[in-house]
DNA sequence: ACAATAATCCATGGATTTATGGAGGAAGCC
DNA sequence: GGCTTCCTCCATAAATCCATGGATTATTGT
């Protein structure tokens, strides 16, 4: 029958797993992992940790088994161990957002008030079949260039207003970001609209694009 | 822009629901919550827990928002703050099983060697229509009566042995409980064979079954 | 072989989490 | 009001987690 240690030897492997997501700065590494393999010093850089420090935080990760590395050269490159993390990673933020009111408020607290208006992953498909939107990709060049959605064009939001010139003035602007939490599409729809630019943001992100099975491509502009 | 301090903020927030899924006993509390709305002293004591440490996990998954509470008279029941929540919990199953080689050894050695005779969602469906197998939920009767498999028979595991009489000897049983990491199923197919039945599992449980949208009863047998 | 780079390992103090016992609060029964 | 039941809150000690800085390992380049 069920012998209660081994049944707490199981939970406790299960919580291995919980505990790997119990750490902010932790969600913030598989934020970045969602969109793309990265090395430790550029994972440690862009979530504001020291080096050691991100280096011990990935190693959680990697004993729970949600991230796998690969060396090259000097080098070593942290990715996601598979669809199902990112799945377990999306599910997390909306069971959160959901359920957790003080979610909510430091999301607010943090984009910015919400826009109510922004695209369904299929509402931004048809426009872009329609040729009736111009789609921007606002995070860092290095995330584009792992991954992002077919035709968009790589313009990261803070090289947004010195290339403003490059979109086009009588079509609408769809920008898009990481995810449902990210602030770089906010941001760039809220500058766009200053420059009296037509400009709506993808609700959620690359994180659930990839997700719903939408085609990617790879590779620079 | 991005306020660095906003960002941990929401990450933080992000992590509190981490945190409820980071120790063994909250997930084993979460199990049984997920097969039905249970009091706190029936909580403690099917986890094996302290009734004042049972009561300070259940806060802990409250203030994260996984479960929600109801009073009836002196008696306080938790339940799950929604379907959500449960997908949450199976899919952490899932990923830490994928991922992490501990958990599929924690799991063996609880479970016993996994048996590779066991039915899909699909398959059960199919031979209840058929009428070629006789359903059996062997978890405790009153999580039988919070919700089970339209026309099963509830025979708890550890009453399975006096009521063998109940089945029929020339139908195959086919035997589930909780959920994909619960032994009372893999006991009562080794009970089962052992008394020379045929017998055999549901590849998952109640929980699975459930998150699938088939259909549930509710009510005493 | 030697130096440089990228990352992990190790030790440490400070903060957080956990289990547990005792006190306290809310609803129901007499 | 008193008493019981069921649960939460509080205080505490042990265990664990976290950030950080210095030492160590692995690979590449000279």
């Amino acid at each position: 029958m069920g012998d209660p240690a081994r049944k707490a030897e199981l939970f406790d492997a299960l919580a291995r797993t919980g505990k790997a997501l119990s750490n902010g700065k932790r969600l913030e590494l598989l934020d970045l992992l969602a969109q793309g393999e990265r090395g430790v010093d550029s994972l440690a850089r862009a979530a504001g940790l020291g080096l050691t420090t991100a280096s011990a935080h990935l190693q959680v990760l990697r004993q729970a088994g949600l991230v796998v590395t690969r060396r090259e050269g000097v080098r070593i490159h942290y990715r996601l161990a598979g669809d199902d993390v990112a799945a377990l990673y999306a599910l997390l933020q909306q069971v959160a957002r959901t359920h957790l009111a003080a979610t909510e408020q430091a999301r607010t607290a943090y984009l910015g008030p919400e826009d109510t208006d922004h695209l369904t992953r299929e509402e931004l498909l048809d426009r872009v079949k329609a040729g009736t939107a111009t789609v921007i990709d606002v995070r860092p060049a290095e995330e584009y260039t792992a991954g992002h959605i077919p035709g968009a064009l790589s313009i990261p939001v803070d090289q947004l207003e010195s290339r403003l010139a490059e979109l086009p003035a009588d079509v609408e602007v769809v920008a898009y970001c990481r995810g449902a939490n990210c602030v770089f599409a906010h941001d760039a729809v809220r500058l766009l609209n200053a420059h009296g630019r037509a400009a709506k943001r993808l609700a959620d992100g690359m994180l659930e694009w990839r997700l719903a099975a939408l085609p990617v491509e790879a590779g620079a502009a």
